[in-house]
DNA sequence: TATATAAATGATAATAATTTTCATTTACAA
DNA sequence: TTGTAAATGAAAATTATTATCATTTATATA
């Protein structure tokens, strides 16, 4: 089922968020590409047409839809990234959303579904990311 | 295997780079933790012992190590994210590190693995980040 | 339909993270 | 020992994001 406009406002309306002709500008741009936008991005193409339109109001709406999961959010790279010596072979994160700790985990392979996604797509990948976030037990119980 | 500071040097060397007293100490410093370290963490840390040593000198070292697979990188929400419709249902990303491309994917469940790790490790999970990078066709032709 | 009100907006400033520039210093090969 | 390319530090410049606050507006309800 693709996302419509009708359902991104519905949702909106749901959770009793008003529905402003600027959260419906950046409903209708993020809806009308299969394209990952970043804010600026957004921004740019909201402001042809809605030249008022603060850059402000785009972070505050995309932060709505991404919590409402309407949206998603991936990160390519870049900043707030963070390190640590390379386990050798492969390894991946646990991350506590509260407190930041990380653990890393092992002894799960990927190898198979990269080289389906390889084939399908004709990427040649170089590599992944795989984190899953949550709570660790100590913030579970300081809530 | 543990990484140790010996084989980071030695890493260094084999590919051309220099080693600084900055860097050893840069190294030192992520190879005495298993933690993962902000750049302005590790340098906070650095800085003690070594003054006069910059933020930025952190940063360029940083890439090196991340470049020559000596340290891993990993990327715990705030910034750098980009948005687009969320597929109802499970997906996952392919992006091509040179232009930018996204492509999603389905059919891969991380379920079991998700319970797992919530059984190993006490953590309530929240989400999860599935990412693949690499080349998609087009960059690969015109290299 | 008018209106009270909490929510949303835009402008601006503030903060935070990262990168660039450039003059000076230094590791190390010869 | 020395020449040279590479590395460094300081400072400024970028870039991304968030906070503040006075003004405007969507919408529930009278």
């Amino acid at each position: 089922m693709r996302l419509t406009e009708r359902k991104i406002a519905a949702t909106l309306r749901q959770h009793g968020y008003k529905l402003t002709p600027q959260r419906r500008a950046v409903m209708r741009t993020i809806a009308s590409t299969q394209d990952h936008l970043t804010p600026a991005a957004i921004y740019q193409k909201v402001h042809k047409d809605h030249p008022s339109i603060g850059l402000v109001t785009i972070y505050r709406t995309l932060d709505i839809l991404a919590k409402l999961e309407l949206i998603c959010e991936l990160h390519a790279g870049g900043s707030c990234r963070s390190y640590t010596v390379g386990a050798r072979g492969h390894h991946h994160h646990l991350i506590c959303s509260n407190c930041g700790e990380v653990i890393d985990f092992t002894g799960y392979d990927l190898t198979q579904l990269e080289q389906r996604l390889s084939r399908q797509t004709g990427f040649e990948i170089e590599g992944h990311l795989l984190e899953f976030i949550g709570l660790c037990q100590n913030c579970q119980k300081n809530d």
